[in-house]
DNA sequence: GTGAAAGCGCTAACAT
DNA sequence: ATGTTAGCGCTTTCAC
């Protein structure tokens, strides 16, 4: 192995000192023309690039963000996080990663592995068991530790932090109503995630959006459940009722509907509109395609990271105040309802 | 904000020296009982914890790998990604992610960003202009610099160190076989990759098993591609030839034959068998659900993690040579494909 | 059993 | 224009 090159080796084999090497390289106007070109082109020559975790040390930041997933798996997250990504490089920033398949105790223990120095905030989507248990001391002492959060989608109203979500309530709205004009009448209400805050705000949307053009909400066509083998389980009855429409909160949900309804030969969207929460390239290619609500994954992301950074790149007084930021969805018209 | 606790404080505050209070956190016998608990409990208190950085500098290594990523949005990338994450961490390692969005410049640039002593090794899948230019140079020198690589799936023969990849030539004879063992007579291929090492892998095994049954490999069923937009185009003249059987190389071939056979009132799997290579979920939710060609890409970033840190972790005269393992694929059989 | 001191690689205030 | 020094937070050898 040929030796990492350092300042001080540098320093010693041109016979200046290590601090004449660091100014050369930072091109600073106390070193003379030419010894700054001779600093240069050697370093260049042996391939030296200052060590960063040095720097880190010197200067306290470390520029890397920590980023908390509750599953990559899932296409929304993994959109989001790509927008982080880019966004965070575009000015500089490292992403270091971490899954927390939907446990509190993985959720704690990458904050905790990161919370020493080795990153200079999170961005992070709660995971399901630390909303369903509503345990949010680890944000919190974070927050209080200096250590900036923004949370994105899944947030809780109890953490103070900047935030970054969609208006789930509005998009649902907005859906159902869209169906209303499609001459839907009775709307099935889907879901697998009701344990999670934004399946709850669009079941209110839902359900806002039915009683605001005077049709009755019947709890027989609305089915909530917070895991996939129950609403496989139960997604039958639904069917028996008679309905010409689904809403359909998340993925599994559209998908098993859309299945279930082929299966049963009902036609799509002729007898039977379906609109569902989802980010996946799938709901293109499904046959027929699904209309969707777009949650626009990748600009959640970028927003998140650059409320972070500015954060934490804004000097000790000019904190921002912590601010909430609303990204607009929009609604995918496909195959899988009629065009108005 | 508090300040964070530091060596320094806490020895000022207790009255005792650095040293100490250093050596009693890390139990050192050295230690008195009671100093020790006196410390540890104090630090407790202030909720210490040792600054990474400063750690990482006194040890040169950052227990922190770096992961290059070609796409996140492609599930099997995704699930790859969740493989290494999960083993590092079981390591005790954290995981930097960056996406090179199949760009050589951004590969380039994300080693450059790494190779300073904030990762020691990288796991990595070539990027398609990387591969297509077959310019390595950025991996040697990282070699060179004792940077260790573990490469997984798109992988360069030119390159010296440790790979994870599936047997994409086996794999495909083995899935054609079975489809002829289907009874299948004319089985187009398709492609959208075929500027990937694995899809030519793949095309081989196809042509051997065909070959090998005696079938003559008729190339207007052969339909290879680096780009969708060529691919949707030309699709369709495959299908105005006779074909009883469809072997997909990539997601989106597999997905877009199935629609198109779908829209053309075609039979599956009656009229026309399909395996595709696959990892999504979406492939069992397609109706037919998909068979595939599973690549197993969580193991595949496990293998890849173990084999990384145990290179990290060897001592400098037992180094491993290098080794490629092999992921055995499986055949998921599922409704796009008749029971044997 | 405890402490002083050196050093990891770098920057920057302060000499010269 | 160049060099000396101190220090970021920690570990570790060596004195006491």
């Amino acid at each position: 192995m040929k030796q990492k090159a350092t300042l001080k080796q540098i320093a010693k084999e041109l016979n200046v000192s290590v601090s004449t090497v660091s100014k050369a390289l930072s091109n600073s106007p106390e070193i003379s023309e030419p010894t700054k070109i001779r600093v240069q082109e050697f370093a260049k020559l042996k391939n030296y690039k200052p060590n960063n975790i040095a720097v880190n040390l010197k200067s306290k930041r470390t520029k890397t963000i920590g980023v908390i997933i509750p599953n990559i798996l899932n296409p929304f997250f993994a959109k989001v996080f790509s927008g982080i990504e880019k966004a965070a490089n575009d000015r500089g920033y490292n992403v270091i990663t971490c899954i927390s398949n939907e446990s509190l105790q993985k959720e704690i223990h990458a904050m905790d592995m990161l919370s020493n120095g080795t990153i200079d905030g999170f961005i992070l989507s709660i995971s399901e068991e630390t909303q369903t248990k509503q345990d949010f001391k680890h944000f919190k002492e974070a927050i209080s530790d200096d250590i900036p959060i923004v949370m994105f989608d899944r947030i809780s109203d109890e953490v103070s932090c900047d935030k970054v979500v969609v208006d789930d309530f509005d998009s649902a709205v907005h859906a159902v109503n869209h169906m209303i004009k499609l001459n839907c009448k009775r709307i099935a209400l889907l879901s697998t995630i009701d344990n999670l805050s934004v399946s709850k705000l669009r079941a209110k949307g839902y359900r806002k959006a039915v009683a605001d053009n005077n049709y009755k909400v019947d709890e027989n066509i609305i089915l909530l459940t917070d895991n996939t083998e129950e609403f496989d389980n139960k997604l039958g009855f639904v069917f028996e009722n008679d309905i010409d429409g689904i809403f359909a909160l998340d993925e599994h949900a559209s998908v098993m509907a859309m299945k279930h309804a082929i299966k049963k030969g009902i036609k799509i969207p002729d007898e039977l509109n379906i609109i569902g929460f989802a980010d996946g390239v799938w709901s293109r290619r499904l046959t027929p395609s699904l209309s969707t609500v777009s949650q626009h994954g990748p600009e959640i992301g970028e927003a998140a990271a650059e409320m972070l950074i500015n954060r934490l790149e804004a000097k000790e007084e000019e904190a921002p105040e912590y601010v909430t930021k609303v990204i607009k969805t929009e609604l995918r018209q496909r195959e899988s309802t009629r065009k108005l």
